[in-house]
DNA sequence: ATAGAAATGATAAATATTATTGAAAAGTTT
DNA sequence: AAACTTTTCAATAATATTTATCATTTCTAT
């Protein structure tokens, strides 16, 4: 598991291979996506990144996502509610989630499924598994 | 696998159970989806309806499939693009999804996982697999 | 048939996302 | 370095999606 520097030299290596300028906003959304582990929606990403860049505009925010998500840095989550959410995590890995408040939390699941590269005319390269039901916080919610 | 016409009067039984007027809208939005084997958005299946009912209203379908999803008629799935999508198949299955044209196909996975009731402090019920890659379609049109 | 409760339709409001545009920054050529 | 071209930026406008409001209609039990 590489650290957030690590994966911010990264970033700007993918983008002086790929001719995407390095700037500030750019920088700032990843490294906020890297130091959140809650698959923030836009909106919070906007919100953390005024705490550094307290001018940057919501659409930079959504079209730099956009950016990152084409380069394959960071990967585009929507599974609950009805807006985008963000994961910088982009190796395979699996989603718990809370059906009550919405809560995305990892999951490592050792169980793996064989997916076959030809599926129903499919040409397949991924998958993933999301685990819905209630978490702590909302059990003890229900229960009062 | 119940048929249509068996599922509807299903639903005619629940609404009664719970206390729900059974109203034409309401049969002809669940209808729609019923027949629908594509996973339609809200406004895909709002201009079926319209078909039957051309008087009713978007609001009337976005309402109704809220209703159907709280009494577990329905599912809301919401893996790709920004817009909700519903299925009538309720039962535990899984989804093959085009990244290219968000097409989204029901699969029948023979391996199953096995998910612990309780994981990282959530009560689990239930799963569902996304697979990821290419419809034939738009294989043939990459290449082109 | 009547009364009361619930649902609908029309529309407004709220959210979420994307497109447009002119300016600034960076890169190139001379 | 100046002039020119290209890319990116930020702000705003525009669009898309979803939810709320409320007067009217419909449903259901009596
Ligand atoms: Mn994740
Ligand atoms: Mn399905
Ligand atoms: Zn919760
Ligand atoms: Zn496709």
């Amino acid at each position: 598991m590489q650290n957030t520097h690590e994966k911010l030299e990264l970033f700007v290596k993918k983008c002086k291979e790929i001719g995407l300028k390095i700037t500030p906003q750019r920088l700032a959304v990843y490294e906020v996506l890297l130091k959140s582990y809650n698959h923030p929606t836009v909106e919070e990403i906007y919100e953390e990144v005024k705490k550094m860049y307290p001018y940057v505009s919501l659409a930079t925010v959504y079209r730099t996502l956009e950016t990152l998500e084409k380069i394959g840095l960071v990967k585009r989550v929507c599974f609950w509610g009805n807006s985008a959410r963000y994961d910088a995590n982009t190796s395979e890995h699996h989603h718990l989630i809370c059906e009550k408040c919405g809560r995305i939390e990892d999951i490592d699941l050792e169980q793996k499924l064989a997916i076959p590269e030809n599926l129903q005319g499919f040409k397949t390269h991924s998958y993933s598994v999301n685990i819905y039901g209630l978490c702590s916080e909302c059990q003890s919610n229900q229960q009062a």
